[in-house]
DNA sequence: CTATTAATCTCGAGA
DNA sequence: TCTCGAGGTTAATAG
């Protein structure tokens, strides 16, 4: 039921206590033929790069994509105890009685090596998978929902564009108000701290210095709601909030 | 092999390509006996909670673990294209001829739903991990570097504390110069944008108003390096900057 | 529970 | 490549 038995072109090749060559071979075969490749097992993990680590033996599930990925996961988080981002280039080798992943990659340079001191399952799977997901609730709805209906920000609004650039970065909705005053609103699809704030203070101020005219520029956060600190530095920095959520 | 045989105590109990009915039974014993659970097949995914999604059907490696969370990978990206967070209840049932995981929490109101239309492979794996990671390299590394060593910031600089409280947040490391003013450090691991500068900035103000003196307050980013734009809003705001990383 | 911040954040867009 | 900001960020910690 290996790749050496020629069923390399099922979908699912997997061993179970398998012999270290045995696995070698699985894995190594799981590699060449952009499959998915788990395996299960006690083993200790190395990490050097960006940070370093390390992990001492227990039994851990490792899952290395054909995109170079590779996540090392314990019984429990959400996130893997250990991993390497998509582009590294996988091998694995025997190295006496363990079996070794080495998963590497340049700028950065990192290194992660998984060493089995006993593997207790190797599969390989092909994946077919052409559907993408689909989303909402983003901030990119909260945008959508002012632009059909401006006056949600306040009656009169108009935006003029989105995106618009300033050299301290994009103004989410920029346009007037009734009274032909230009407008900044900066969006966010859930409830914001002080660092938002900041964001759309640099933006309007980056406004008042690339427009260098004296007319009044309001700036606007748009939010479901904001913290106590957030608030105290809008009321500070002269800038105002509506509340507002992406759905509905 | 499967729990039904009385072996439901092995590390390791897999079905390739099983009956569905087999499929529900093997990984309905692996929640009970809170072992690691991992699905392979044709399915489709719902989300709704936080935000929602649909995802079509495509193959997908699913895995179950007993702390409640659970995670979908297609065959690229680090991060699974659909999960859900520790603390949840996992259900598996027989829908006609699906089989159907469900993962739902509360506070906030959220659920997942599996529906695997074909079943490759089913696994339950037991995990024995008593062992932590082992991490360095991080804020607190730079800090640990700094305290020990504070002639790095500036010769002649004193940290008087760590983590200090303002009206703003909490400054990683105040202190004074060499000529008795006061000091605010704000350290970041690596090269930071303008919002670790809006951090620091706030901090000093808010420094100001705590203190009400009219003694010089200086304020230093510690990271090893900064970007333009940050580089800009340090001098608009009078901070200073020092490159320092956390290792070596 | 809320609030705040770090992270080997990841990811995608844009220059 | 770097930079910047979003994210169902997650995770840890404090209150």
């Amino acid at each position: 039921m290996t790749a050496a038995d020629g069923r390399q072109d099922a979908r699912v090749d997997t061993l179970v206590d398998p012999s270290l060559d045995a696995a070698v071979t699985v894995v190594e075969n799981g590699f060449e033929t952009d499959r998915l490749v788990t395996l299960f097992g006690r083993c200790k993990v190395d990490y050097d790069g960006r940070a370093s680590s390390t992990l001492g033996l227990g039994d851990r599930h490792v899952m290395c994509k054909p995109d170079g990925s590779i996540l090392v996961h314990t019984d429990e988080g959400q996130q893997p105890v250990n991993w390497q981002p998509p582009g590294c280039t996988h091998e694995a080798s025997r190295e006496e009685d363990r079996l070794r992943i080495e998963s590497e990659r340049s700028s950065p340079e990192e290194r992660l090596t998984v060493e089995f001191e006993q593997v207790s399952q190797v599969s390989t799977f092909a994946v077919d998978d052409a559907t993408e997901l689909s989303l909402d609730g983003t901030e990119e709805d909260l945008r959508n929902r002012i632009l059909e209906e401006p006056d949600l920000v306040e009656p009169g609004f108009t935006p003029l564009a989105t995106e618009r650039d300033t050299a301290a970065g994009a103004i989410d909705i920029f346009g007037e108000d009734a009274d032909g005053r230009t407008l900044a609103v900066e969006l966010k699809r859930k409830r914001v701290g002080p660092d938002a704030v900041g964001q759309l203070d640099r933006y309007v101020d980056a406004l008042r210095r690339d427009l260098h005219d004296d007319a009044e520029i309001r700036g606007i956060l748009v939010s479901p709601s904001v913290t106590d600190r957030a608030a105290d530095l809008l009321e500070r920095n002269g800038l105002e909030f509506v509340s507002l959520t992406p759905r509905k």
